[in-house]
DNA sequence: CCTCATTTGCGAACTATTCGCAAAAATCCC
DNA sequence: GGGATTTTTGCGAATAGTTCGCAAATGAGG
């Protein structure tokens, strides 16, 4: 009986907004701060299920950073590739990246490792940091 | 006045004897329970503020796990290595990999993106697991 | 509009981590 | 070893990020 829904809704919207227009990992309460600078009242608690949402879709990635507080961005994590993060502003911009895929593979047979997946990050100045 | 000091404490001993013999990360929570299960009785908090010393020190690594919670392991961060962590157990076996430097080496250039440092983990099954 | 399922806001609850301070332990000197 | 001095510990309270429960508000559909 339970009939699914799909509510499209303010908050929603202006939260996949802030996210469309930030190419940066934000953590909840960044994302909370930019709703209300754009004059958007939404509770942190929707800023939350919200993003649970997003991540539930596979539209945002998540990931804690250095201090455990987690951060979102839109990115698909479906579609495997890596990030360069800058350090002065942190604008991440996506590294697809055949070489490296190359590189784990050969990696697979040492240690008696089997190897499945792999994390990696770049850092660095992007360029209108430099 | 105030001279430096360095005491040696039996609560700072059962804490590096655990991570002396438990390659994977671990989060503080988990150390102190196995503490207990050694019938070592050390507060939550001298754990925590252990960990902070020794990663002071350069003796630990501290890594947040996927929820944010942080895990530390007995792994001298100045040496540029990267990890290989079991998907079953979390064994973690060091990898140094001069050629995943020389990679990020050539990456240098690209996207008008100066990289400074790159952060890698491999993910699988450890010998023992297969 | 009217109805009803879904979503939101609010405050309380939780969890990981940090802090302040008095009691306990380590070091040093005799 | 005993005692003075300094550091460390344990405890409970404080903090910060995140989750929950529930009544009120909102979106979808007729
Ligand atoms: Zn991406
Ligand atoms: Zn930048
Ligand atoms: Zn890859
Ligand atoms: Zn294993």
């Amino acid at each position: 009986m339970g009939i699914r829904a799909d509510y499209v809704t303010r908050p929603r919207e202006w939260i996949a907004s802030i996210l469309a227009r930030e190419p940066r990992f934000l953590s909840a309460a960044q994302i909370h701060q930019g709703l209300e600078r754009d004059g958007a009242r939404v509770s942190l608690s929707t800023v939350y299920r919200t993003l649970d949402r997003l991540q539930a879709k596979g539209d945002i990635t998540a990931r804690p950073d250095a201090d455990g507080e987690v951060t979102y961005m839109l990115c698909e994590p479906t579609r495997h590739h890596h990030h360069a993060i800058c350090r002065s502003c942190g604008r991440v911009e996506d590294v697809d990246c055949a070489a490296m895929e190359q590189f784990a593979e050969s990696l697979r047979a040492r240690n008696g490792f089997e190897l499945d997946g792999h994390a990696i990050e770049f850092f660095g100045k992007c360029g209108a940091c430099r």
